[in-house]
DNA sequence: CCGAAATACTCAGTGCGCTGACTAATTGAC
DNA sequence: GTCAATTAGTCAGCGCACTGAGTATTTCGG
């Protein structure tokens, strides 16, 4: 008794959201490089030379993570990893040229992937759906870093 | 050159959501206990003896991660498990009395939690939002199983 | 200049999520 | 009744995602 509808919860939506999303992420796209490796790759595209925790950030991983993901795209030899002379703590990070045609490649097909996912959706609502999942992620990232409080109360 | 604006991709969007969620799941729900693990509790309570595979179908978890799940909630003591006398290959889930206070328990912060979560939308938007995410889950769901072909052309 | 604080990264540990290969039990065709 | 196919679950392997602890480097206060 009191079980709970988790259709009306926006968590376990999320999480079916995101597994569809894969499944047809790895039929349409690749089964090599992963979404969340397509999205460093995208992020030194237009920003060459980006250090690991810089690109962390654009992409949205944690320091751990990403470098997990660079690790497996080094590997692959789609990106280089050099030690910034400047700064002895940093990685500097650039796409190979292997990476470079990896990158356009996905995009192209990322792009059809995307129209058939959003396919139920009419345009109107596409529009939205992207936006009111924009508004939400944004806010509760907010939430993290309680963003120096302007005034301490009390 | 080239590069893709990831803030207009569904995938990217829902990865962002759900690190969203987890990030106020464990600040207002339970650090102990996750969403997916909440779900199978959740599953339990509407159908107790259910098999680990339906159960897995329920919260929409594969045959892997939903063993594994199991183990976690049966170790905490949230959950028993029992070869059924009738079918040998089957495992019968239950909760505990201690699965059910727990249930009960986090039933009421989800609650809170999600009323946190879509606060930034307004209700209708709030409606729109779900049943947008649903209905992009379900298609693509639908993909994967091509549900027997109607007529196989040729 | 020197030591403390900040910063970038690594590493170990936990948990979700998937596939493919395997085992054990049941069911069904014959 | 027997053998093949199906079904439930396990196991190994890969990858994303987080935290907390630790290392190396830089920066900043004095």
């Amino acid at each position: 008794m009191a079980a709970v509808d988790l259709s009306t919860h926006p968590g376990h939506l999320a999480r079916r959201l995101q597994q569809a999303h894969y499944l047809l992420w790895t039929t349409m796209v690749s089964e090599e490089i992963t979404s969340p490796q397509f999205a460093v790759l995208n992020a030194l595209v237009t920003e060459p030379g980006l250090d690991q925790r810089t690109v962390g950030e654009r992409v949205g991983l944690d320091r751990s993570t990403i470098a997990e993901v660079i690790s497996r795209l080094t590997r692959r030899g789609l990106l280089d990893k050099v030690r910034d002379p400047q700064d002895g703590r940093r990685s500097l990070l650039r796409l190979t040229d292997e990476g470079q045609r990896t990158h356009r490649k996905l995009a192209v097909r990322t792009a059809r992937m995307n129209q058939v996912f959003l396919a139920p959706l009419s345009a109107e609502e596409q529009a939205v759906f992207l936006e009111l999942i924009r508004r939400v992620s944004d806010a509760a990232e907010g939430l993290r870093n309680p963003a120096e409080p302007l005034v301490t109360q009390g």
